[in-house]
DNA sequence: CAAGCAAGCTTGTATATACAACTATTGACA
DNA sequence: TGTCAATAGTTGTATATACAAGCTTGCTTG
């Protein structure tokens, strides 16, 4: 038989599956460079960055323009369990009127995208909700919103550009402290209601929403699918 | 909102979408080579090498190495009824035998790949069989195997090498006129068990039958999911 | 006529380079 | 202390180049 020789970004794709797998790295960790993986591995920089790359699309890996590539969520949970852990937790600080309304909404979420998502395939690989310490900050700003685009099928290449013009504002207000727990519920439901207003089959929305302009003690950002580098962020993976 | 520049490769993707959407380019059509595309967009060939390569990875073309790149079968059609066509056909020439047999065995196969896919993963995107003007030959001489993988997660990383070990050249031999159909068949059905065989989840394995020796009218060549570049052709496509 | 070789074309892999866009940190300054 | 500006680091896009690997065609040769 032909021996296949196994090329060098497949070689970086098996040592970064390997320490995945081995634990060594976890969900959120962050992944080398590409520059610090090329010169590990003797290789350029654009061979380093194909073997991130094909990981990435394959779900693994998750970049981030500026910040750094990180290891994904890729045990999916089901996002209702975690929105419910979320909700737990608010509920031990103390704020029961939160924690009932974001449960609420959780199930109403879930519902709702599942409908929306059979209508048009029924390949949910993942949804995951995953979150971090933004419970712990008070402070509220001016908000601006990006939208962006993954992964997507035939339709997308035509929408792009159509898409940026879609940018719920209403979503999203600086009001009182834990309301972004609710709001991102709300963005969630908003990406699910953009896929079938524009008819789109397979797409991954990437909604993110940031504060802008932040105090010395941190960030917080809410995103579907985007990078958990952050040092505070409460976002939520949405894959199908 | 931030004006989005749209980046030069997305300007040859939505050019090739356009042209598959609007019907210019109709399935298995040759689209043009990485070179030509640089031409005509004034990019240099790595450009047009990424939309080719991105819209492959989304499902619409397929490339070859060596033969070049084609429109995909995108619009999934059931391969029993697909595979029933070829049975018509081969019927209408008068080999009847043939034709009930090749019928049983789609049957059968559908019901298996089903029954396979299932179990492992319900996002079966397409299982297509497409073929061309194969039944116009006669001759058959030493038939060769190969194997191939494309798209797969986590698991593949690993199982690349060891694949290329599995080569089941029993079902392949050469006999009478028109039992390469039956053959293909039974191609699928060794994808679908080497599949279940390695455990593998979302993988796309690619089975390259082809009489190595040809003569001057043509080639005959079996195949899951390869390019549909060759002119005289048997294939089926199969995706999940 | 058949078989095999060689040339030319296609995609696949890899390197080196440059700049753009974005993020996070640092440090100066009011 | 808080704000702003500069800087370093990271990923994104694009080009130019070279060679490898595979396919197709055509020619040569027996």
């Amino acid at each position: 038989m032909t021996k296949v020789k196994t090329a060098k970004f497949t070689i970086i794709k098996q040592h970064i599956c390997q320490k995945i797998e081995s634990g060594e790295w976890q969900q959120h960790a962050k992944v080398p460079s590409e520059n610090e993986l090329a010169e590990q591995f003797s290789v350029s920089r654009m061979t380093a960055r194909r073997a991130l790359q094909e990981l990435t699309e394959q779900g693994l890996l998750i970049r981030s323009q500026g910040s750094g590539t990180f290891v994904a969520t890729f045990k999916s949970q089901s996002s209702l369990l975690e929105i419910r852990n979320i909700a737990d937790e608010i509920q031990e600080r103390g704020h029961r009127h939160h924690a009932k309304q974001l449960t609420l909404k959780a199930v109403a979420v879930n519902e709702e995208i599942a409908i929306l998502l059979n209508l048009k395939t029924n390949s949910i690989n993942s949804v995951s909700v995953f979150y971090s310490e933004v419970l712990h900050f008070e402070n509220d700003q001016a908000i601006q919103l990006e939208q962006r685009f993954v992964n997507s099928a035939l339709v997308k290449n035509y929408l792009e550009q159509d898409f940026t013009q879609i940018t719920p504002h209403e979503y999203l207000s600086s009001e009182a402290p834990l309301t972004e727990a609710t709001h991102e519920i709300e963005a969630v439901l908003a990406a699910a209601n953009i896929c079938q207003l524009l008819n789109i089959d397979k797409s991954m929305p990437c909604l993110q929403v940031k504060r802008r302009t932040w105090s010395s003690k941190g960030v917080v950002s809410l995103a579907i699918l985007t990078s958990p580098g952050n040092k505070y962020r409460l976002g939520s993976h949405l894959k199908f």
